[in-house]
DNA sequence: TTTTGCAAGACATCTATAGGACTATAGCTA
DNA sequence: TAGCTATAGTCCTATAGATGTCTTGCAAAA
């Protein structure tokens, strides 16, 4: 009876087999597997995941199992445990991810949120360094933004940015209304793009002659560069964007603890 | 028999109690209890921490409880786990902090070690801005280091150290040379206290007059700001600094995943 | 209609046990 | 001496089950 029942269950579409191989350790596996469907999206950001109890019976596998699996990928970020209630693909959030780089000295205190501009909607041909970044191949094609954001009055911030085309067409078949400011979540509703990490390296600058005009500076002024690159859950590289600001206005607060050396 | 081993043990001077409110997770206080230890430094780094078994039979607990605290810990970073062989305190090693954020173009590529030198040790009461930072009272005193790098044949970063004069009146007691280049190294063999953390908080700024001389700069070029707070295993911070550099040729790279949101 | 109480479902903690796998070492063998 | 083997110590994986705690929704009571 028990063996039957495990035979249904593993076998029926909705249960997909342990991925890996057979003696790596059954909680990776499981892992794995689970990581795989939040990748793919079948797992959506917000849906439940099986019970512990119900992964228990699927897999034929032990509770203790289940929840080592669970809370490594709980370590990870991508879901999110909620006591008594179930276990639910998480949805990252970076809203302001841009904007812990800046001080914003607001009359109010509060923090306005800025304004948002899209000057731009290309696609072309990458040049080779853009197309590594991306990890696409030579001939594929790249949707190219620009946007101007705005705060305090004024032209604050210059933001090229770069996505591949096969996965984000939609970005071109949507009026800026329907984008709206914030892109990532623009990403995951009009494309099913998930931005889950993001790498960024801060240089200073000189301002070129069009920068230092957008932004109302005398040129050679110094500027704050972030180039950042924005990768799924399964660590490629969806977005490449460079973005240049006022340097004295650039502040930055980090922690580093030892524990990830 | 097995009660009396019990009592023996838990009662012994080398076995702490476990801490924290009874009605907390076990694994919890244990971890607590480990942590105060290693923050006391009871237990120092690289010193081992008894074994599983031992603990499940000083504390008369079971195995997976004592694997949930250390796992804990060593997420934290505070131990480290050898499969095999034990599980030890952690030395956190932050030799490069500050080079992380500079770019070094040395001829042979590889990156030189930045040569150091102790401008001046003094003590004195903080003003009231700086006693916060290192939540010292207002009568405290700390003792003031200068210290300049050195690196491609030129002074390239200065920098402004305080530290809590009773925690480490030996940084006076002892020659530049027994300091030596890496200070926080030095925290540790000379005064007991190791750098778990740290908080920096960088912008930029203009130079001033002395730091622009120093730095072979003209008058307001811009410079690099890096505020530090460096923190022991319980959070209390031990030092606070400031550092100053070009800012042209700063660079800095980091990775924001959303797991810690 | 509103509030209270209860039960079901789900995750959290803890115990107990049984092997498996890795490391270092002591002692043996060639 | 060099290399192998056995062994003890330690951490790693997995199982099974008992109990606690939290959330939700529904039914009964006010």
């Amino acid at each position: 009876m028990d063996r039957q029942r495990q035979f249904k269950s593993i076998s029926s579409p909705d249960v997909p087999p342990l991925e890996g191989d057979k003696n790596l350790p059954i909680y990776r596996r499981l892992c794995q597997t689970l990581k795989s469907q939040i990748v793919a999206g079948t797992l959506k950001p917000g849906d439940a995941l099986p019970a512990e109890a119900e992964l228990t019976r699927l897999y034929q596998i032990a509770l203790g199992t289940v929840r080592r699996a669970f809370e490594a990928l709980a370590d990870e970020g991508l879901i999110e445990r909620r006591h008594g209630h179930g276990t639910f693909v998480r949805r990252p959030k970076f809203d302001h991810a841009m904007m812990r780089f800046f001080l914003f000295r607001d009359a109010s205190g509060s923090m306005a949120e800025p304004e948002s501009k899209l000057i731009s909607r290309t696609t072309l041909k990458p040049p080779p360094a853009l197309a590594t970044k991306l990890a696409l191949p030579a001939d594929a094609e790249v949707i190219h933004l620009v946007r101007h954001r705005h705060w305090e009055n004024a032209r604050r911030l210059l933001e090229d940015i770069y996505v591949p085309a096969t996965l984000f067409a939609n970005l071109l078949h949507h009026t800026p209304e329907d984008i709206g400011p914030l892109l990532y979540p623009a990403y995951e509703h009009l494309c099913g793009q998930v931005v889950f990490s993001i790498e960024e390296e801060l240089a200073i600058v000189d301002a070129d002659a069009i920068d230092a005009d957008l932004l109302g500076l005398e040129k050679q002024a110094p500027l704050i560069s972030i180039e950042r690159t924005a990768r799924n859950a399964a660590g490629v590289p969806i977005e490449w964007r460079i973005s240049r600001a006022e340097a004295r206005r650039f502040r930055y607060r980090l922690t580093v603890s030892t524990a990830k050396d």
